[in-house]
RNA sequence: GACCCCAUCGUCCAGUGGCCUAGGACGGCGCCCUUUCACGGCGCAAACACGGGUUCGACUCCCGUUGGGGUCACCA
């Protein structure tokens, strides 16, 4: 049997700006194409471009990672320290031939550059430096004149076998002889991806399709070089709901604020995994260990793909639904506090009462921050009515039916579910009513809503002094409201 | 504009020449369950972009058209 060289995948993420969901999910690939193969996956910051990097992106970059689950293994790799590094290969590069010093000005360039846009002619750069003589390239250069170095790109055709889309080509008449090295001997983006992936081992690079162009041009800078070329995968785009790119300006979510709203880290998981590669059944719901199992690149889908926030959500409610009352209390108890609605204290000595209410909040959460929002009556009686309800419920009529209540559940002897109901079974028949004539203004005068848990569960959480205090105070709200 | 990529319900995915009167999920709609809201169950509407080939037979293969996306920096 053959031995297979170990897999090496990277994610390398400029902090250039946040994290969406694009990024995030080219860094669920890789970690899963690594892991399902048992090898290694890396991170590398490509922070060449001092003017936009910022390093507070970097902390957002790898909360975000950790957030997801997407645990790297060697150390981060900081493009921004092997500068020296890159300014060898330019060397290397000049010195076989493959690259060559260029004169043009920037401003020479972008008049070039008008004048074939002008004509609807060859964009490309025109070569005009390719063939100075040594001598003329010495005396400008002893002169002081600024130059870059340029890759000469062969004659011929580049193409190369995709993880994703096959085989894919483009000829060397559409590739112009790009720069690898500034006028201040700074390395370009295309010489330092090549030479750390060299550098770094890696064996497979999977990136977003918007890097095909870059590519061919990598390829160019591989054979220059004399490296081995790795294989590569070009996953589809993930597109806004109006189909364009996502993009921070048109107000596309960073991943650390769906965190913030309370998405958990495996439904983003779950789902994002889904969006260009598929397991091919008809389940989606999936552990992140069963999706690394069946993690293979032939399953990955050549077309761009939506981003679709509703089904994220789907995804979020399902796996809501799945934790824990403990694991979500844990979630949400800071947010109640932060909200003000309890403080940390309280709910460490009655943590099996928020328990209890995020047991029966559950299944009516789409995201960890609902739970609030649903739950803020069982922390503070300092809530209002829902006023068309209270014009409704709160009536004259209502009145005695609310002070019966109150005086009969005051007087229960254990008050659960079951005693509740059959209390309230046997004053709406002792009145010759239909339970929903007493359920509806009880749940308006403890919760100042309509819709919520079921009423029985939800008044044996509350307890009995709090729903009984709350009746008579919907009652004297009643008196209020008819004898101003 | 040039080059490259892509093309099944509104959206995400199945479908790899006959099993397709095209399947699942989200969303939508309806019904059931029910004290409400959810959950759950059942059902309905909803797609092979178009035109040529190839073939006994195309959603599936080939070509073209159209449409969408991406890239065309001394950014990454």
């Amino acid at each position: 049997m053959k031995s297979q060289p170990e897999v090496r995948v990277r994610i390398a993420p400029s902090p250039s700006g946040y994290v969406h969901v694009g990024t995030a999910r080219t860094a669920i690939f890789n970690y899963m194409f690594a892991r399902h193969y048992g090898g290694k996956f890396l991170v590398r910051i490509e922070n060449t471009d001092e003017e936009r990097s910022d390093p507070s992106f970097i902390d957002a970059i790898l909360s975000a990672m950790k957030w997801l689950g997407l645990e790297w293994d060697e150390d981060i790799i900081y493009q921004a320290d092997r500068c020296d590094l890159y300014r060898k290969y330019v060397d290397e590069l000049v010195k076989s031939g493959h690259g060559y010093p260029c004169f043009c000005t920037p401003e020479v360039l972008a008049a070039d550059r008008e004048k074939a846009k002008a004509e609807k002619g060859d964009m490309r750069y025109n070569r005009r430096c390719l063939n100075l003589s040594a001598d003329e390239i010495a005396v400008r250069k002893t002169a002081g004149e600024p130059f870059v170095v340029r890759l000469r790109i062969p004659e011929g055709e580049c193409r190369f076998d995709d993880l994703v889309s096959g085989e894919l080509s483009r000829s060397s008449n559409d590739i112009e002889d790009f720069i690898v090295a500034r006028s201040d001997g700074s390395a370009t983006y295309n010489l330092a991806v090549v030479v750390d992936d060299h550098l770094m081992g890696i064996t497979h690079v999977i990136r977003g399709n918007d890097h095909i162009t870059n590519t061919f041009k990598q390829i160019h800078l591989y054979r220059a070089l004399g490296f081995e070329v790795p294989q590569f995968g070009h996953v589809p785009m993930i597109l806004r709901t109006d189909k364009k790119k996502v993009s921070k300006r048109l107000g596309d979510k960073d991943v650390l604020q769906y965190r913030n709203e309370g998405i958990l880290p495996e439904a983003m998981f779950n789902y994002l995994c889904l969006l260009g590669w598929s397991p091919k059944t008809d389940r989606e719901i999936y552990s992140v260990d069963e999706l690394i199992a069946m993690f293979t690149p032939d399953n990955f889908n050549p077309s761009n793909a939506v981003f679709d926030e509703e089904k994220l959500i789907a995804f979020n409610q399902e796996y809501i639904a799945g934790k824990s009352d403990h694991d979500l209390a844990v979630m949400v108890a800071p947010l109640l506090v932060e909200a003000g609605l309890t403080t940390k204290y309280w709910l460490e000595t009655r943590w099996d009462y928020l328990r209890r209410v995020i047991g029966a909040l559950k299944l009516r959460a789409r995201k960890i921050v609902d739970f609030v929002e649903l739950s803020s009556y069982f922390f503070t009686s300092d809530f209002k009515y829902d006023p068309e309800a209270a014009a409704k419920q709160f009536t004259p009529e209502n009145k005695p039916l609310l002070d019966a209540l109150a005086d009969r559940f005051e007087s229960l002897e254990s008050f659960t579910a079951a005693s509740i109901e059959q209390c309230l079974a046997a004053l709406a028949e002792g009145k010759g009513l239909k339970r929903g004539k007493l359920i509806h203004p009880t749940r308006l005068a403890v919760s100042g809503r309509t819709a919520g848990p079921s009423l029985y569960e939800m008044l044996e959480i509350l307890s009995q002094p709090i729903v009984v205090e709350r009746l008579r105070r919907a009652s004297a709200q009643i008196d209020l409201t008819n004898n101003p």
